[in-house]
DNA sequence: CATATCGTTGCCAAAAAGGCAACAGTTGGC
DNA sequence: GCCAACTGTTGCCTTTTTGGCAACGATATG
């Protein structure tokens, strides 16, 4: 496998050993051969790369030049070749997966690991955002693998499972919601809310599970990240409305409580799976399309 | 003119056409040559390099990196030869000096500004230093050209050309030696002395002057730059021990006065072009050294 | 002066690349 | 539904490039 031209081989070569005959043998061509390799290189470029002394061949001030452009041209090949060797039998190094943020809190995490025994040689680029960031990385191929909440249907986008994600409300253990078995939306507007901010909050579950009544809630505070949602709720500041994955690990912890809202007749949460229509995924990339299906409909049977 | 390999370029056009026929088109070439190259590469590489779509091909995960391996290639290609093609009738792109201070301050300048006419794409690297210094440069390769004072005799350099300078003492205007037509090296005594320090006395033309004779001088400053030297002179603190050529400038300015040293009888200030004895030069160089010989011929009658 | 080593060149065989035509498959328009 | 217009691919052949061998002229070394 070479991806350099033999003249250039065998100019390095002859450049190391400052001599044609010295430099045929180690790259077992005729001395003939080597020779008119580097006439013609010099012909072509019209500069003459070696001076020719009585013992042998010494490089120009153009050979120098040469010989260095070749060697880096040489290390690159090196490392391309390299990577290109890790790619074989995964078709590819490295997956790059938009995605909601609750994912990477401890779903993604456990899934990715048991992928790296497998593919040790695959790397990862995780990128969190919002629906529309996902769908957008994914269109454009930033991103191989894409999972948001709630995506609009397109053609551009390959969808290739969605599940339904519980929709509630998340609190202190001390809160008052929480020992009440079937919460409805309009109880929980007693009480101070954590809310997403507009951005967010755009496209929400929450935001057509409150169109589709006449529920005013109580805003305590407006935040940007879900973690700071959960950690102000945490904190028995007030009720956080959130979907039962984005507080799994707090509810596996004891940190908060999660109570379904019974009278949610919308089809709220759901998370889904996908992938650019346009184009086929590198065959590890589809491997991992699989355990991630697999992963969300394990998801789809309430957590509690 | 191409160093790259002729599969490689293919690809390139193939990635940047979505189609074979396009680019074999493009090319010049046979739709089934262009094809045959790639199928050659995916083979050689072991990686499918595109995926085959009824409508054409586009660049797979490996695809992509070799893709923008051989973008980065072609841009490092089309630089060497820009920089070949200024090689080119000159043998050389850049010529490196080293030299002793002085002579970077009138004569080198002057003259490299009338040789940048004739050969307007060479550049300079200018090195200043002490003999041993630019020795050590012209013998190593780091400098092609070499100007120093009294050098060693050695065999890994070959001497071009050698003057003789003037040498002796620079003062003030108003300095009472300064109206004196043949000054003796014992009359310095009598008068403060700017001296070189311990790095430039050794070697130079003062100590072997000092060491023929008796003479005590009396230091008043000692300074590791000419420059220094001759600014304290300027300013009237003492006498400085130079050679011609050191105050040239400041000779035409009216700003120092030099007299010889009548007594002086060793053949001190010995100024020398050389260059490295076992390598020939590039064309440009060897003409510029031929200008620096005829410059250098021409300080041998005394300036003054 | 002999010998060894150097780069170079002519002649010929081997290998690589290219051209042409045909084939199989998919897409889009009528 | 069929035809036209694409696509990549393959077999057969010619052209071009590259390599091997032997010999030549020149230079340095013993």
């Amino acid at each position: 496998m070479q991806l350099m031209l033999t003249g250039l081989r065998y100019f390095e070569e002859v450049a190391r050993q400052g001599s044609l005959r010295k430099a045929a043998e180690r790259l077992h061509v005729a001395a003939s051969a080597v020779n008119r390799q580097i006439l013609k290189l010099e012909d072509d470029l019209g500069v003459p790369l070696f001076e020719r002394l009585p013992r042998g061949l010494r490089l120009s001030s153009a050979g120098e030049l040469m010989l260095a452009q070749i060697r880096q041209w040489q290390r690159d090949e090196r490392q391309l070749l390299e990577t290109l060797g890790d790619i074989r039998g995964t078709g590819c190094a490295e997956i790059r997966i938009a995605t909601v943020e609750s994912l990477t809190d401890q779903v993604l995490p456990e899934l990715l690991g048991r992928f790296g025994e497998r593919f040790p040689r695959v790397r990862f680029a995780l990128h969190t955002g919002l629906t529309e960031e996902i769908l957008e990385r994914v269109a454009t191929g930033e991103a191989d693998i894409g999972i948001c909440m709630n995506p609009p249907p397109t053609r551009r986008i390959r969808f290739i499972e969605s599940v339904e994600l519980q929709f509630g409300i998340a609190m202190a253990p001390s809160h008052p919601l929480a020992q009440a078995s079937g919460v409805r939306l309009a109880e929980c507007s007693a009480y101070p809310a954590i809310l997403p901010d507009a951005e967010m909050f755009r496209g929400s579950t929450l935001e057509r599970a409150l169109a589709t009544s006449d529920v005013e809630l109580t805003p305590l505070a407006g935040c940007n990240r879900i973690l700071a949602i959960k950690s102000l709720a945490r904190a028995g500041l007030g009720l956080a409305f959130l979907n039962a994955l984005d507080v799994a690990r707090e509810l596996a912890h004891g940190e908060l409580v999660f109570r379904p809202l019974r009278d949610l007749r919308v089809d709220g949460a759901r998370l889904v799976l996908c992938s650019a229509a346009d184009r086929s995924l590198p065959m590890a990339a589809e491997v991992l399309v699989e355990s991630l299906s697999q992963a969300l409909r394990d998801l789809a049977p309430p957590l509690d």
